[in-house]
DNA sequence: GTGCTTGCAAATTCTTTGCAACTTT
DNA sequence: AAAGTTGCAAAGAATTTGCAAGCAC
């Protein structure tokens, strides 16, 4: 799908549930819709002010809360800004998260790395690492409707 | 791996690594690598005082730093604090991302999914969602050794 | 005209840095 | 004793909120 064609759907999306058109966010539309790469919100800030110069930052922040209700974008692990941390294991980074109380454990039983070899040469890339987590409601917390933190 | 057993090994780990074992360590050390669950700095912090009401939160983050340059955490990707954004397509969720310039595209070819009712099962947690990102270097900045950002 | 949206300013929250006092080795 | 480490205070970033003026519909 061209990103044109990704422009328009977004617009229509922000239309079609009762956002309105305004020039700084079809600005910022725009920006993502177009980017290349993930962008934080000064990067799009940046990029937008190059054309609007009168853009303000929390304009930024709040066109990207209407995006990602919209389910237009979503966000990106990059390591370097997570702050969440658990420890580590040698072998496996596969994580299977509850999202309810957090309770998080090394899961073994997919193996991904056998079709990194075809996905190098097909994307012409080289792959260095990954990080893949699945998310879910453990047995516990299925039981208890109501909130509940494991015991630490 | 008993937890204990994890304990003595960070400790060790921080002892050859010629860190000393400060009380305010020790304790940080001991919370993260008994965590059932990711943690966030403060996290850390409010359990640590606990036991060491005089603990710094700035102690905390010093702390972690030490820990992941020895390998022993790493970082989680928890998607509501994540600010990196990057359009979504309806029906993939996988990520190729190029570490040098940033340039991100979604991969097709790799099936996950078949996997999750048999992890379901065998880990007893409902699976909801997933996030699975790979890392490399795209044939571009493998070509430039220097710097470069793609257009946008 | 109505009501959503904007940008500013200020308030919060999160993370990093400088430094003198303190601990570990 | 030497060198790494601590916690405070302050600086610096990142994100959110209140609000009057402005704009889309």
């Amino acid at each position: 799908m061209s990103s044109e064609k990704t422009l328009n759907d977004w617009e229509r999306k922000f239309q079609d549930n009762g956002y309105r058109l305004t020039t700084p966010r079809r600005e910022i539309i725009r920006v993502v819709a177009e980017s290349l790469k993930p962008l934080s919100p000064m990067e799009i800030f940046d990029i937008a002010r190059q054309s609007i110069p009168t853009i303000g930052l929390v304009t930024v922040y709040r066109t990207i809360e209407k995006m990602e209700s919209l389910k237009l974008i979503h966000r990106v692990h990059h390591i370097n800004q997570c702050q969440t941390i658990f420890r580590s294991t040698q072998d496996h980074q596969h994580l299977l998260i509850c999202t309810k109380c957090g309770k998080t454990e090394y899961f073994e039983g997919l193996d991904v790395e056998h079709a990194f070899e075809a996905l190098s040469q097909k994307y012409e890339i080289e792959i260095t690492g990954h990080s893949f987590q699945l998310f879910g409601i453990c047995k516990t917390c299925a039981n208890k409707p109501d909130k509940e933190q494991p015991s630490q």
